[in-house]
DNA sequence: TCTGATTTTTGACTATTGTCAAAAGTTTAG
DNA sequence: CTAAACTTTTGACAATAGTCAAAAATCAGA
């Protein structure tokens, strides 16, 4: 099964050669990105990191469960969403060479109460809590890029937070337009109206005004 | 309550660093509940934390001015808030052993966004930020106590942000009564209001309903 | 303690958004 | 290429929350 969904994947990517382990330079570039590792650190790093492929609509973490890796998105979409009164609610989407889990059952160890869903097929890099803990343990630098690594998060979400509860529809579907057009295009309606906290209706209205 | 009247005394005198050293044990003894750290780190950071004390209504932090520095609430309450539309939105609270600043501002050096003001005369322990990445340069333990840190401050506003924009003003409202009853009590309700997202006029029918 | 200032509540009305249902448009798989 | 499944749009109406204005309650300083 697994093997026919990697296929399935392959069959919409086929230039993506899959077990290349050069492939893993574009996690190590968006690394350097936060902060400059040294050899050892990086080898070290790479000794850990294991390569998982997922089809579209996969449930990467679901509800309940303890999650317990980090992954890198070396190239796909999910979303994040959890159930309240039945429905689903999205409340954020990752892309390529955004760092994604369940933060919370991730950090505390108890049950994830999101769900991670592919909404394409997916090239991940996966590092579990285990090892990142021993890697920090180890070098100093890498506690420091995790630090900084939190920083930026920090910052994206208390920029989401302003924006979500703050400002209309209409401005926060502008926004998205502006700052982040490849929502847009990538994700159906529904699971952005969702994300914005409207109906779908009403974002369809907004939508129409432009 | 003892601190309060302590305090009261000390609003006449604002401004004033008082060097009373006992007192910096309530900043250690949270820090120690965060990571435990050495006899060396915590006496290398005694060196670099400076006790600041603020009266009622003064700005801590003032919109398109760069925060350079953290600090550790040993008493007082505070608002972080925002203009839109020339009217002020505010985005969080403050309150006794909480890390407070423009976090946006401090971390990126860019002016701050938003306006931090005292709600009641506090006593603040503050570090700049150059001090603090000595600090971290300097001790391990230093950056993983902010690591962690950080992880509980992240969780903590992904908590604020799925309860702010996916729930209704009031079951918003009974959160709050419920896990933080000290913000009801001791915060204006037109603050709390513009907090929840909602009208002064509407938090009160909501109030009036239980 | 009293008075003026501030904060909170209430009322009437308006604007915005949600819900349900159905139509139109788009994708996908055979 | 076509039918079925899914996504998006539109319409009618109901529910929720916002605004403005004024009354009531509370607080703070003289």
């Amino acid at each position: 099964m697994l093997l026919l969904t990697i296929f399935g994947f392959w069959l919409h990517r086929p230039n993506v050669a899959v077990s290349t382990p050069d492939l893993m330079e574009r996690l190590l570039t968006q690394l350097t990105k936060i902060h400059q590792i040294g050899e050892k650190a990086s080898n070290d790093l790479r000794a850990c990191i294991k390569q998982t492929i997922l089809p579209k609509n996969e449930m990467l973490i679901t509800e309940g469960r303890v999650c317990r890796h980090l992954y890198f998105m070396e190239a796909g979409s999910l979303r994040g969403f959890y159930y309240q009164d039945g429905k689903e609610i999205t409340h954020w989407f990752g892309f390529e060479n955004d760092f994604v889990t369940s933060f919370y059952s991730f950090i505390t160890g108890q049950p994830s109460v999101e769900n991670i869903q592919l909404m394409d097929g997916a090239i991940l890099w996966a590092i579990s809590k285990e090892s990142l803990t021993e890697m920090m343990d180890k070098h100093h630098e890498l506690e420091r890029l995790v630090r900084l690594a939190y920083e930026r998060y920090y910052i994206r979400l208390e920029e989401r937070y302003v924006n979500a509860h703050f400002k209309t529809a209409a401005e926060r579907y502008e926004q998205l337009v502006e700052h982040a057009p490849h929502i847009i295009e990538r994700v159906p309606l529904g699971y952005i109206a969702s994300y914005l906290g409207v109906s779908q209706e009403t974002l369809s209205r907004v939508r129409s005004r432009f």
